[in-house]
DNA sequence: CTGAAAGCGCTTACAG
DNA sequence: CTGAAAGCGCTTACAG
C-alpha cells in the first residue's frame, strides 16, 4: 500500500507514459486519440494503485468544483429537509456535491457561511434566506457566483429567484377559514423580516378585509417556524381574552405546536378550534387530526432552482446580465383535511 | 470591480510587498514578525479588493480542507436531520464545512458518494451506514481517511464507531409492552442488513423469550424506516389473522405510520393497539397520542462523533493504530407516553 | 524582516 | 500520437 495517495505522475511512471496521457484517459479526452493498448495499460495501473483524482487540484486548475453551497435556516424543518434532499439528489445525478449550511435565521451566521462557500469556490449557491438583506447578498453579488434564492424575494439586478406566491397562500388559508364561518382568526407568523412571512401576512389581511373584517393586532403573534414556538404562540392566543375560533399558522411545524397547545388547554381540534398550516410537509397528512394546509410544490421548487442554477453555470457566470426580479413564481394550493371545521358555538 | 477574484499576488503587488508577506498576514503567522505598518497596509488592500482566500489552493498545498463528509441514508428522517444539524453546527464552530450525502439505503450510491468525498479530499467522514458492508468501508480504509461510523456496527481494525446499545433498546421496548400485559406483539423492522435493526430485533426476541414467549414470525414484518412503510407494515399486521395488541416499530417515523394504519382500520391507539417507536424525534411528543418510544441520545451521539473525529485528525491520520471495535456505546432509554396502555380485551 | 522559489496535483495549449 | 511545460493560488522552508 502506498504511503500517500497515487497521483497521475505515479500512474504515468508505472505505465511508462507521460503524465498528460494519464490526464487524458482520466478525463476521457477525445481531442486526442490514444491507442487502445496504451489506454488499457494506464487503466490497469490506475486500478492497481486505486487512483482517485484530486478534486482540489482539478478545481484549482479548471475553475470548477462541481460543488453547490446550500444555505437553509434549519435543515431539521421538514420543509428544508425536503428541499435539501432534492437538491442533493438532483446534484448527485449531475455529479455535484452539496455543502450544507444552517443559518439559524441569523444574519451573521449566514454571512460567515457565505464567506466559507466563496473560499471553497463553490460553483453556485442555493439560498433560502433567513430574512432581511444581510451582507451575504452583496458578497455573493460581488463574487459573481451564481445564486438562486428560494423562499425569499430579494429583488436585485442579478439573482435568480424561485418563489411561491406567499400572499396568495395566506389569502387561501384565511379565506378557507372565513368560508367555514370563522370570524376570530388568529395567526402565528414567522420571522418578521422574511418576505415569505410578510407575504402570508398580507394575504391574511387581504382576505379579512375582503370579508369586511379588520385584522385584530392582538390576534397576530410572532412565531419562530418551530413546534415549540407554535405551541407558545397558540397558548398565548388561546388564553387571550378574545379567543380565536381558528388559527392560521405560517408553517406546518407551528401548526402542530398549536394543536398541542389546544390539547394542553383541553380544547378539541377542530371542534373547538380550527387550525391551518403552511407547507404541506409529509407529516401533515400523517398526524391526527390530519392537517389542513397550504401546499408548497416542494419538488417543483427544488427542480426549478436546480434548473436555473445549471442554466447559470452553463451560460457562464457573468453572462447573467439577464432578468431582474423573480424568475419563477409558483402557486400554492389549499389542501383541506380534518383540522378545520365549520364554526359552531 | 476586478474581473476575477483577487489573489495574494494582486494584494502584494498593490501593497508593494512580496506575496509571501500577504500569506503571512492572512494566516496570522507568528513565526515571522511583520511591522504593524506593513500589516496594516496589506490588510487595507485586502479589504479594498475584497480578498477571499482560495480554499482549493490552500487545501492542495496544506493537505487539509476543513471539510467533513456526512453520509446518511436520508436527511429527511428527523433522526438523521438532527444528526446532520448537530454535526454541521459543531463543525461550523471549529471552521469545518460538511458535504451532505444521502445514500438512500443503497450500497452503490453509498460507494459513489464515498468516492466523491475522497476525491474532494475531505478531512474525514461521518458515516451512518445504510446496511451491509459495501465497498465504501474498504475504500475509506485504504484511503486512510478518518472515519467515524454512527448507527451501525462495523467491526474492523481502524474505524471508530459510536453506537447505542440497540439490543437493549429493543429489549426495553418489548418488555414495556409485556409488562402492560401484551402477549401478541408485532414488530416492524428496518432494512435487514443494518446492524442497528438487527440489534433491535435481538432485543425484541430476548424480551419475548424471557417471558416464555416465542417470536411469531408472522408478527415480524419488514419496514423501510419511513412513514409510508410503517403504515403498510402495520396494515399487514393489523389485518392478519392473529392481530397483535401491540406494535413495536423500529423507528418513530414508522410508528407514526402505524398509528395512521390503526386509524384507517378504525382502531384506537392505545385502547385497541399500543404502539412503541424508537429514536425519540422531537415530533414524538408533539403528536397525538404522544408516542412512547426508546430515546436515542442524539446530541450525545453527534457530540461524541465529532469529538472522536477531531481527535483522529489531530492525532494524525495513520497514527490511528489504536483500538479495534466500537469506541463508544451509549444507552438508550424508554420514554413512556400515551401511545401505550395495559392490555385489556 | 523580506523576497525568490519550490511544489501541492492537475488541465491544457504547444511543440515535436 | 506523445511529451515537456506552464500555471491555477497557495504555504513554507530557505536565503539574504
Amino acid at each position: 500500500m502506498p504511503k500517500t495517495r497515487a497521483t497521475q505522475t505515479d500512474i504515468a511512471r508505472r505505465a511508462g507514459v507521460s503524465q498528460a496521457m494519464v490526464s487524458y484517459v482520466v478525463n476521457g479526452n477525445t481531442r486526442v486519440s490514444i491507442p487502445d493498448e496504451t489506454r488499457r495499460r494506464i487503466e490497469a495501473v490506475m486500478e492497481e494503485l486505486g487512483y482517485v483524482p484530486n478534486a482540489l487540484a482539478r478545481g484549482l486548475r479548471s475553475g470548477q468544483t462541481r460543488t453547490i453551497g446550500l444555505v437553509v435556516p434549519d435543515n431539521t424543518n421538514p420543509f428544508f429537509a425536503e428541499i435539501a434532499r432534492r437538491i442533493e439528489n438532483l446534484g448527485y445525478e449531475k455529479g455535484f456535491s452539496v455543502i450544507l449550511c444552517n443559518s439559524d435565521y441569523d444574519l451573521a451566521k449566514e454571512n460567515a457561511h457565505v464567506d466559507v462557500l466563496l473560499a471553497k469556490q463553490v460553483d453556485g449557491v442555493i439560498f433560502c434566506a433567513s430574512g432581511g438583506s444581510g451582507g451575504a447578498q452583496q458578497r455573493l453579488l460581488a463574487s459573481k457566483t451564481p445564486v438562486v434564492t428560494i423562499d425569499h424575494d430579494i429583488s436585485n439586478q442579478r439573482d435568480e429567484t424561485v418563489l411561491i406566491d406567499y400572499r396568495l397562500g395566506g389569502y387561501l388559508a384565511t379565506r378557507h377559514l372565513l368560508e367555514q364561518g370563522h370570524r376570530q382568526i388568529g395567526c402565528i407568523t414567522g420571522p418578521r423580516a422574511l418576505s415569505s412571512s410578510a407575504g402570508r401576512l398580507t394575504g391574511y389581511r387581504d382576505a379579512l378585509k375582503e370579508s369586511g373584517l379588520r385584522a385584530d393586532t392582538a390576534l397576530t403573534v410572532p412565531g419562530d417556524f418551530r413546534i415549540q414556538g407554535g405551541e407558545a404562540a397558540a397558548l398565548k392566543l388561546l388564553r387571550g381574552r378574545r379567543r380565536p375560533s381558528a388559527i392560521f399558522a405560517f408553517n406546518d411545524l407551528m401548526a402542530i405546536g398549536a394543536m398541542q397547545a389546544a390539547r394542553i388547554l383541553g380544547l378539541s381540534v377542530p371542534a373547538d378550534v380550527s387550525i391551518v398550516g403552511f407547507d404541506d410537509i409529509p407529516l401533515a397528512q400523517a398526524i391526527y387530526p390530519a392537517l389542513t394546509t397550504i401546499a408548497q410544490p416542494i419538488s417543483e421548487i427544488a427542480r426549478l432552482a436546480m434548473e436555473v442554477f445549471f442554466k447559470q453555470i452553463r451560460g457562464g457566470v457573468s453572462a447573467t446580465a439577464t432578468p431582474a426580479g423573480p424568475s419563477v413564481v409558483l402557486k400554492p394550493a389549499l389542501i383541506t383535511r380534518s383540522s378545520t371545521a365549520p364554526f359552531a358555538r
